[in-house]
DNA sequence: GTCTATAAGGGGATAGAC
DNA sequence: GTCTATCCCCTTATAGAC
């Protein structure tokens, strides 16, 4: 085991979230993976939502620099490419959490009253332009959905980071008509 | 209310595993929205697992005579249309369900063990071909991850039906490069 | 940092009356 | 079909010793 304390129950957290889903992960779980008892994980943590939050944050925390990073691009299409990229990237990063992070009620809930929820519309507004209209909104979360699900299905679990990334970036770019090289 | 008791227990559950998933939603909430109580839901349901099965079971049933049609086409062209056809119906006639049977943990492994999992894998046998590359399974689970999270997406509730189904299939059919149209 | 012990509540499920 | 009452288990969370 490396790391503090509290970085233990992050990773046994992390591993648990993915596999049974966060509503079917209990402290006593937490606890007796890492050998210790559920009063041990109290004292890191004051409550389980403060977990999930320690869990989640860093994949959210992604999600600002780029968007800062494509509102620095001068076109439109320049700006679709930077966050295609970047959204792929922190996908395949946190693989195994987004399933998770995405669907499980509670974390539906951590997440609606997140501060990032600001950055991921402003995200989705740089993909669609302003005013979008029904086809486009489709397209959009046709690819949202697609990310977060194919970034954890078990089928794709024998492709490696990088060829994984590659194909999502290739499919989710065909999906939005966006040009991945520019000029 | 319409329905038989067990009919009226099934809308009532449909409705709240759609909200709070099937991990969030207990007997005693089922029983409170129909006004009995638990012990009422226990006289038409033996467990909690077979009101799940129950309200799952049409909408996996409608798979199988999707794979039969297809499978009556005689070019794999025609068979991938009939299969995307097929499912964005599917999808969208059990919008609010789908987000709920693709994720919760409970639900994930109730639907592992069922039956209706081979007529899955031959669906998506007949859109990739046999010996798929790692490009093309990327695709599927892209597709399969969109429709099932564009279906249930809290931001495309204003399209009707119609509208969702046709862009859906649209958009589905860009990303697997297959043409709406025969011939 | 970790322990034992316990509180307080909700979960699924059952027995038996009406 | 529905009720009351109950059982047993597991959950989150707290108190206080070491």
């Amino acid at each position: 085991m490396i790391g503090s304390a509290r970085d233990r129950v992050l990773r046994a957290a992390l591993d648990l979230f993915g596999e049974h889903g966060v509503s079917g992960t209990s402290l006593q779980m937490i606890a007796d993976e890492l050998g210790v008892t559920k009063a041990a994980v109290y004292h890191q943590f004051p409550t389980k939502d403060e977990i999930v939050l320690a869990v989640i944050d860093p994949a959210l925390a992604r999600l600002e620099p780029i968007a800062e990073a494509a509102e620095r691009r001068r076109t439109p299409a320049a700006r679709r490419r930077v966050v295609l990229a970047g959204v792929v990237d922190m996908v395949v990063e946190y693989r195994r959490l987004s399933r998770v992070l995405s669907f499980d009620p509670v974390v539906s809930r951590l997440v609606r009253q997140h501060p990032a929820m600001t950055t991921v519309n402003r995200l989705v507004t740089l993909l669609t332009g302003t005013d979008p209209d029904g086809a486009t909104r489709v397209d959009v979360a046709m690819v949202a959905g697609g990310l977060v699900l194919a970034g954890t299905e078990n089928a794709l679990t024998d492709l490696d980071d990088e060829t994984l990334r590659r194909h999502l970036l290739t499919t989710a770019a065909r999906t939005l008509r966006v040009r991945l090289s520019d000029g």
